[in-house]
DNA sequence: GAATTAAGTCAATATGACTGACATAAATTT
DNA sequence: AAATTTATGTCAGTCATATTGACTTAATTC
């Protein structure tokens, strides 16, 4: 019975969302902020709609955490160079240095999890976690994590 | 770079909690009941002080949460037999069977999880999650989980 | 008897989400 | 060219979950 599994699965990602969440508290940001700052950090140039897709969050959240950040000057919009209608986001330097920190955080407790387990650990963990998913949204997901991904395969 | 492990955790994690967020929306419950239910299932006769410092939150966000599941007879309080301050907490019940439902649909999740994976992987992906935890928290938390990972040790 | 502990409550506040309605501008379709 | 659709943004109201701080009651411990 995985039981303990559910629970593991629990106190992990409390764990791993703290990080960044403690960091984020001095600037009076928390959570929102960091998703949306991660996914555009990561995928510059990409549409509010899209960004919306990931996030599975409504135009309104977004907007009020989008704005925080844009005036932090965080988040930059520019205007789509084909479609005009589009305000495609981009991390400013500051915002990129930012989300560079928060990733660290992360990272560092992601290779500090992996201690001490045996060789090809990596892309079992990484299978379970993909597998963990929706088989419908696998495909969207597998896109966007692709970049890093083909590095291994 | 695990850059991408950060976005499957997320991702991961939020196809987890949804399968019981879907289930409880129907009786106007959400995420916070559903963790309460949990570990008052895996911990008959837990003290609310106990219970506080699992969930890390406070007596008053508690307050409210138990009061609704008390109502709906999900979960029943007891005077302690030794200290009769305390008001140890209990499934009914109607509060056993639903979170063996909300259990079953986890279950389910991560079995599948593991499909295709080697032997072994059911190991390396616990001392994972294990590891991700904050080592001054991992002692209890092992305590915690403790009965079915015996199971296997 | 005094201090501490377990539990609960009142009040005010913050964050992150929601629904619904509406507005604007640009692109696409007919 | 007009009609429709799309991308984005905004106004207004609401809800769930959490917070801090202050205080109460009852029971236990020192």
């Amino acid at each position: 019975m995985p039981y303990d599994l559910i629970e593991l699965l629990f106190f992990a990602y409390r764990d791993f969302t703290g990080d960044p969440d403690d960091a984020l508290a001095e600037f009076d940001f928390g959570r929102a902020h960091h998703r949306v700052l991660h996914f555009v950090e990561r995928n510059p140039g990409i549409m509010v709609t899209d960004l919306l897709g990931i996030l599975r969050i409504t135009k309104q959240s977004l907007g009020r955490v989008l704005k925080q950040l844009v005036d932090a000057g965080i988040i930059e919009q520019r205007e789509g160079s084909h479609d005009r209608r589009q305000r495609l986001l981009y991390t400013t330097e500051r915002g990129h240095t930012l989300a560079v920190d928060l990733t660290r955080l992360q990272k560092k407790r992601l290779k500090r999890a992996q201690i001490g387990l045996p060789e090809g650990s990596d892309e079992i963990i990484r299978k379970f976690l993909l597998q963990m998913i929706d088989p419908e949204a696998r495909g969207d997901i597998l896109k966007l994590v692709r970049s890093s991904f083909d590095l291994r395969d």
